[in-house]
DNA sequence: TTGAAAGCGTTACCAA
DNA sequence: TTGGTAACGCTTTCAA
């Protein structure tokens, strides 16, 4: 198991230099056809692979890039994003010969430390950067440290390359499917307000409204948790009056969204009779609740393959220039069974 | 950005040679108090960081350890062991310098070449085996490769050190639980046969029953998914007379079993009035379903912790000795209200 | 077309 | 205690 076979094995195999092995093995011009041939057929018989290191320590390339998850354990576990989001990711990377290193960050502090160190060794090449927050302390750090580096759903005016996928169709698909219920008192329950994607889709949601010339409704703040969708829902819902109540919600994503339902249930409100509930993003579990929820659809797998693209053609790029953004079919609209007609008043 | 600091810049700075650098960074003795303060102080001014890429082919070390996931991306995203498991092997990792490399492969002859690439190339130093199958290929393979590896919850007599957390304790307690409730009438639904905790699971409970005397019961085959236990719950109960169904049911994991309380409600089975159905994991979900499911509870993230430290362990280890293996406190069973006492006959 | 040698940034060995 | 230098395995430049 130790001595692997170096590039000077199969120089030696094939009776040449070692800078012929290099220039056959990589396809470059400069050797002729017959000793190409010798040279790989030394390479194969010997097993050869070419040295990572070597390679990382000669190219100054480390053949790797960075993924950050700066959020806390809990929600990592019960957002699908990253997992479709890195098996994206993953599937570009690997035929390129890059692999993804992930970290994770609970404190945003922690994980600006953790791009600093990144970049002061030269660990990765570059990284992606998800979870945009407003003001995020993370793209000034890659710019000061000259990281190449991919937003991903970041807002216009952004100053890295960004891969997009808009929400705005579908929300607006949303607001209309609702309109069209015949809904008239509506509600909004946002993320976190320091993540930008919680103020992109509160935004669409409002400009559909107001559009349709329609009250914006109540908007209350919630955190993307299951529990933060039952806090909603106490907030919304619990003590209220039929006439006070919203009938149409939107979660700003899924998960809270079926926090909201299960709540509302044990408040005796049953979707989609007595409200309308829909969420964002289009995760499984929303096809297995009852009722089945009525959501915008991502597509974090196809936003991980932009991403990773992008990401190793700003490495690669020679020129200085910049790589031109990504936008993907926009999220959609998947009517399910939680949202229906507006109940009748009474 | 593009001229780094090197420990050549140091040893001009300070006067040295760089060997004295490496030394005395590195806390090596040979060096005098007085140079290694001189070349400490010229590298915090200098703000040197050692290059990876340097170190590396140096070393023969990559300073990384591998992850490889097989399984289809949508059991990666619902299932929470990995957001914890990889987030305990960060903790161990991060302070000692290494990173974690996450690949992912669907088919399994995927995943032996991902293994067997970054052996290759060597990438990574070592590697996690994790969701270890029956008769798994990749243990003879990292033998074979002579890479570091470390099983999770491996069966004994594995070849390899591995970390484990024993579910037998958790899952003879729930036994003794259902059994204290007045159940006679039990079925169990595995995971996938070709994993081995399906097996020690199904094992654990079948002793666990014949140990107090009563019945196994029905067991049948589920996938670790919601429609799984959607599936399970219609064979073992669907178009059955009461007297014919069973009152306490194990699902192999959390997942399958909120699919089979799920089914079981639309089919107008209510737990724990009419049945008591029982996960394994402890996933956040099962608090927030209604009602919250009973369960074994696993700790993915100590399970991660300990087996980073046992692969770093195994990869420094200068002699050839092997590392003893590590287990974890059981898992346990918590009670919650999807189980409860035995439906009265009538 | 081929080969020799420098360079990438460390660590480690061996003289001085 | 110090410094010089080989070695790690590759790519790239420059002569031959």
């Amino acid at each position: 198991m130790s001595n692997r076979v170096t590039i000077i094995d199969v120089a030696a195999k094939a009776g040449v230099a070692i800078s012929s092995v290099s220039s056959a093995l990589n396809n470059r011009p400069g050797v002729s056809e017959d000793t190409r041939r010798r040279i790989v057929a030394a390479a194969k018989e010997l097993g050869f692979v070419p040295s990572l290191r070597g390679r990382s320590l000669s190219a100054k390339r480390a053949f790797t890039v960075g993924l950050v998850v700066h959020r806390d354990p809990y929600v990592l576990e019960s957002d699908p994003f990253f997992g479709s989001f890195i098996g994206g990711i993953e599937t570009v990377l690997d035929p390129r010969g890059y692999a993804l290193i992930l970290q994770m960050g609970s404190e945003p502090v922690e994980t600006l430390d953790r791009y600093r160190t990144l970049a002061a060794n030269r660990r990765v090449d570059g990284v992606f950067i998800s979870d945009l927050g407003v003001d995020d302390p993370r793209v000034p750090l890659v710019l000061e440290l000259g990281l190449p580096a991919v937003g991903v759903n970041a807002d216009p005016g952004f100053p890295l390359t960004a891969v997009r996928q808009s929400h705005v169709e579908g929300i607006r698909e949303l607001v209309e499917h609702l309109v069209g219920l015949g809904h008239t008192r509506f509600a909004h329950v946002t993320g976190p307000h320091e993540f930008i994607h919680a103020g992109q889709r509160l935004r669409a949601w409002s400009d559909a409204l107001e559009d349709a010339g329609l009250p914006v409704g109540e908007i209350v703040e919630g955190d993307f948790t299951y529990d933060g969708g039952v806090a909603a829902a106490n907030g919304l819902l619990a003590g209220r009056a039929t006439r006070d109540r919203p009938t149409a919600v939107m979660c700003s994503n899924d998960l809270s969204a079926i926090g909201f339902l299960g709540r509302a249930g044990e408040l005796g409100l049953r979707a989609p009779d007595d409200l309308s509930v829909a969420g964002f993003d289009g995760i499984e579990l929303g096809t297995y609740v009852r009722p089945t929820l009525t959501t915008v659809a991502t597509n974090p797998r196809l936003l991980g393959v932009e991403a990773a693209r992008l990401l190793l053609e700003t490495i690669e790029r020679i020129d200085g220039m910049a790589v031109a953004d990504v936008d993907i079919e926009p999220a959609r609209l998947v009517v399910r069974t939680s949202t229906g007609p507006a109940p009748r008043p009474r």
